[in-house]
DNA sequence: TATGCACCCTGTAGCAACTACAGGGTCAAG
DNA sequence: CTTGACCCTGTAGTTGCTACAGGGTGCATA
């Protein structure tokens, strides 16, 4: 399949698919006469692991250690735990972190009665940080 | 105050200072006999109304809409109100987001039973969207 | 007076993870 | 034989910084 395709087949941008080539994440893949890249069944399915990672928040260097791990099924798979663990964990404190800005924007934006700027309190707010009610 | 001063007042990075001056989001202080950067507290006192906006996620660019409505105290503050708006709709939308990829992580994570890649449901779900219990 | 050290300057390049061209080649249909 | 959709490479842009390299300044100490 050529990479329009393989684009279609997966949803990744033509850029992307030839990006991650050029990163090492996708094996480069045969050329016809004309040069253009063909791909078989084993890249879809790499690269719709790798797609289906990146849409779980996973980093690129991430996915290079999970594909590996992947391409290895001898391998003890108590690393691919590590890192889903890891970012687990991440993406909790990140919704941590946005709950407390949630608030605090809240906060901020239920003061703003309308009228001059001069006397509006989303500003007012945002230029002191001590009116704020908690860390963030 | 030179720019080592304000960097500790305002707990911004030296680096940081000089960049908002060159993309217009400070404005270029007062220069000392020897060249050096001299701030006065209107500097601090914006550098602190950026950091605490940064620091709730706003962008540069919606950053200096707001700082625009702050220099100008007789226009109408309905724009503040819809940057922010906006901007909580945003947090609001990231964090629904997270909390999806949260459930489908916990879900995959959970299925780790220690053994060999081969075996690895982490590895496994990665591969197949279609094993996930809703869009993310 | 010399010299060390902390601080400041400019300009450029790097990070993540793409995205968007420019400038060209290939191929099938009409 | 030309039109249009597709493909190629290579480079530069995006956001919001951060990290140098290679130099100048200013103050205290030997």
């Amino acid at each position: 399949m050529k990479i329009g395709e393989l684009s279609k087949a997966t949803g990744t941008n033509i850029e992307t698919i030839r990006y991650y080539e050029r990163i090492g994440l996708l094996p480069a893949p045969l050329r016809t006469n004309a040069n253009y890249r063909s791909y078989g069944d084993a890249h879809r399915t790499r690269l719709s692991f790798v797609r289906h990672s990146r849409d779980l928040g996973f980093t690129i260097e991430e996915i290079r250690s999970l594909l590996d791990l992947s391409d290895h099924p001898d391998r003890d798979c108590g690393d691919a735990d590590r890192i889903a663990s890891a970012h687990l964990e991440q993406v909790e404190a990140k919704i941590d972190q946005l709950s407390a800005l949630r608030d605090e924007l809240t906060r901020i934006v239920g003061r703003c009665r309308g009228g001059l700027a001069g006397d509006c309190r989303v500003i007012e707010a945002l230029g002191d940080h001590g009116q704020c009610s908690r860390a963030h």
